[in-house]
DNA sequence: ATGCCGGGTCCTACCCGA
């Protein structure tokens, strides 16, 4: 099993990149996070002849979430379980495929909107954890990717690419990821590379591309029947410099077969 | 230096990202 993620800011500006990567890397599942674009308007027929179907939840302008798939799958919730009703930000989509959970999601970054705003990323990462806590009790193995928007340890922000104080690094945002882990998930890409940045993000600004000033945002966590299978996990970097890039690159986790 | 770039949209100056 290959399972990516990858924030694609704007998936209209971004279908030939996805499409020339899906060829290259073949993924069985690849999720999409910032869509930007409403459900109905989501390119799925550019990905079918590849051999993948799409099922998005999305919204105007901001935010959105896909999952790209080569085998059947069902979606089981298109939004964090316990949100309120009239939350209309496209962040979650949840599926079952080939006896596993897939949930795809994009956290709330938590810089904008004061405090309100963070309080909302905490409050949105406190049923996350709910969730992830009630699906790990069924036997069924778990994935949840995407871009998480935390930096989970020093060693995943370049030194002075953010403030002590940003969002992704405060300590309520770290507490938080780790009261994952301690749930019983394993941060895919850290485990196999314990000492290495392993970025998935580069500023569009400042020149942090060419300096190396990124961020390890984007995450794969995986139960541990998954965890006990894993055989590699990494960002896919080359991406980052091609031709009018997203600023986050794909994220690559793959196991063996159960 | 919260602007530098690059998406989006009430079409064009402004919001948002991280």
């Amino acid at each position: 099993m290959k399972l990516a993620t990858w924030n694609v800011n704007s998936i209209r500006q971004r279908t030939p990149h996805v499409r020339a990567w899906l060829e290259r890397a073949r993924p069985d599942v690849l999720l999409l996070q910032e869509i930007k674009c409403e459900t109905a308007a989501f390119p799925a027929e550019a990905f079918r002849d590849l051999g993948y179907t799409a099922e998005a939840v999305g919204q105007k302008a901001y935010n959105g979430v896909a999952v790209l798939a080569r085998r059947p799958f069902a979606v089981t919730h298109r939004a964090l379980p316990g949100l309120p009703e009239d939350d209309a930000q496209a962040r979650y989509i949840e599926i079952e495929t080939d006896g596993i959970t897939v949930i795809g999601l994009y956290l709330p970054n938590g810089n904008s909107g004061g405090e309100a705003g963070f309080a909302y990323k905490l409050a949105w990462m406190d049923l996350l954890a709910e969730r992830a806590a009630a699906l790990l009790q069924d036997d069924r193995p778990l994935a949840i990717a995407g871009d998480f928007n935390v930096c989970p340890a020093p060693l995943d922000a370049a030194p002075g690419a953010l403030s002590p104080t940003d969002a992704l690094v405060r300590p309520e945002t770290r507490a938080r990821f780790r009261r994952l882990l301690w749930l019983g998930l394993t941060d895919a890409v850290r485990a196999l590379h314990p000492r290495a940045p392993m970025y998935s993000f580069w500023d569009y600004q400042a020149g942090a591309w060419p300096r190396d000033l990124g961020l390890r945002i984007d995450h794969v966590l995986l139960s541990p029947d998954l965890a006990e299978r894993l055989t590699a996990a990494t960002p896919d970097r080359a991406e980052r410099g091609r031709e009018q890039p997203s600023d986050h690159v794909p994220v690559v986790a793959s196991w063996e077969a159960g």
